[in-house]
DNA sequence: CGGATTCTTGAACAATCTCAACAGAGGTGG
DNA sequence: CCACCTCTGTTGAGATTGTTCAAGAATCCG
């Protein structure tokens, strides 16, 4: 169940969209809008642009509601759009020759998806809950940061972020145990999120387990006997499938083995 | 390999240089042409810049010339400099505050080190064989890209590289069994190096085994026993202790599982 | 040439995975 | 609104991979 959005609708297509409920153009609302109204307006790249910029934007990039399970870009495939999220969550991930999959990263509200050092996308994003995300050109972005020089800055620093992630995910994966990793995924997510009422940290995780798992480098087997173990331990409580309350955050920070 | 980005020059030293052999400021070459001359020149964030630009780096930057096993950032301190490789290795890595520590790649020519998105250095480099480097001010660096869009455009571009690489070293963490990860290692490795005289590809391997084993997350005896057994199927052949010839590429590739 | 470090090899051990079965949640259709 | 069906998640037991510990060999450097 999605809906859409907005309306017009050119939408060149080269990645095949299955299972898109709606895409939108500029319609509902009135087009010069459609950006300045966005709730990613002032996250990731779009946060670095003027006002003035926003009706070319707007007229280059089309909004698209996705149902949850659906491709957004495909590793491999000609790397010709960006894609900025607008709501919902993805993964992004890459697949071995036999199927293997190491999930690299989850996007959310004001991630960028689809940059390519080369031709083609470096990996596959998929929607794991129903999202929606805003497609630009390639050349769109490039023309953009050729004119403002803060879009490049901004896309910059976003890819540093997302370099110095990288290298802690690479530390998770190369030295730390299932528990360790459990453990930081978790305090990392809570940093992230609200924390209930009742004042305590908790992570929401939309996500099946499989996905934690092929994302921490641990089947879900092993995930889950290492929730019950921090469970039965005290240290956390989950509260519905999706919905995890940090009890002790203290001990599992303790279990962490944050980096120095 | 991994590597950082690039860097320009002024030279503070908040990071403590031990082991220095010598640091050089201007003065061997003539003052004007050490940056034109230097053999990064061409290579990492210099190669954005025009020659109108070099006089000022070369008065903000330093040229040091550092042992091996020496440390030139180190993780956690305040990230005042970057530096340039322009000759010798460099490893990087981080710690985890019991010890175990995870190689996240390491540094040749061109590559840029100590580049930080907070205010401290994210992970130590160290020469892993006698090196040269070129330090300047993180300030000199900034100063340089609002002047000059193309270095701040090269700037992007290595990080997404080495974002690209960070992504590949995750799947190969997460996904990839000991031989594949070796097979994977030495194919990355041979497509930087020229093969030998006879033609046949081979790597140059000047770090320690544990710092090989530290970046493919083994420990230093299951890469050794990895080893034998590439050379007993006839994969590879151990010519020196740091030098490996690959006699059959195609096998590396059959058992290295490359990413689809 | 000698001491020390690095590398290799062996054997036992431990962590995680694999396989398999069951339980629970969510969705569908009656 | 409930029953059914399927998919996801959980749990157990055994198999594997890679680690740990320890000793011997090779290499490096002075």
């Amino acid at each position: 169940m999605t809906f859409s959005v907005a309306a017009e609708t050119i939408a060149a297509a080269p990645v095949s969209i299955p299972a898109t409920v709606a895409v939108s153009g500029p319609a509902a609302a009135t087009e010069k809008s459609r950006c300045a109204g966005c709730a990613a307006r002032s996250k990731g790249l779009c946060a670095a642009l003027p006002a003035e910029e926003l009706p070319e934007l707007t007229a280059a990039s089309r909004t698209i509601n996705l149902l949850s399970s659906t491709p957004v870009v495909l590793e491999g495939a000609e790397a010709d759009s960006v894609f900025t999220v607008v709501s919902g969550m993805l993964k992004l991930y890459k697949t071995l020759p036999d199927g293997r999959q190491q999930i690299t990263g989850f996007a959310t509200a004001g991630d960028v998806i689809g940059l390519a050092v080369g031709e083609v996308y470096a990996y596959t994003a998929e929607t794991v809950t129903a999202s929606t995300v805003c497609r630009a050109p390639r050349t769109t972005l490039h023309r953009l940061m050729e004119r403002r020089p803060a879009v490049q800055g901004r896309l910059l620093a976003m890819t540093s972020v997302e370099l110095s992630a990288a290298q802690d995910q690479i530390l998770l994966l190369g030295c730390k145990t299932a528990v360790e990793r459990v453990a930081s995924f978790l305090l990392a997510l809570s940093r992230r999120s609200r924390p209930l009422p009742d004042g305590s940290p908790s992570v929401f995780l939309p996500m099946p387990k499989v996905d934690i798992g092929a994302y921490l480098g641990l089947r879900p087997e092993t995930l889950s006997r290492v929730l019950r173990k921090l469970e039965d331990a005290g240290a956390i409580t989950r509260l519905t499938n999706d919905r995890i309350r940090l009890d002790d955050a203290a001990a599992l920070e303790a279990t962490a083995t944050l980096a120095a």
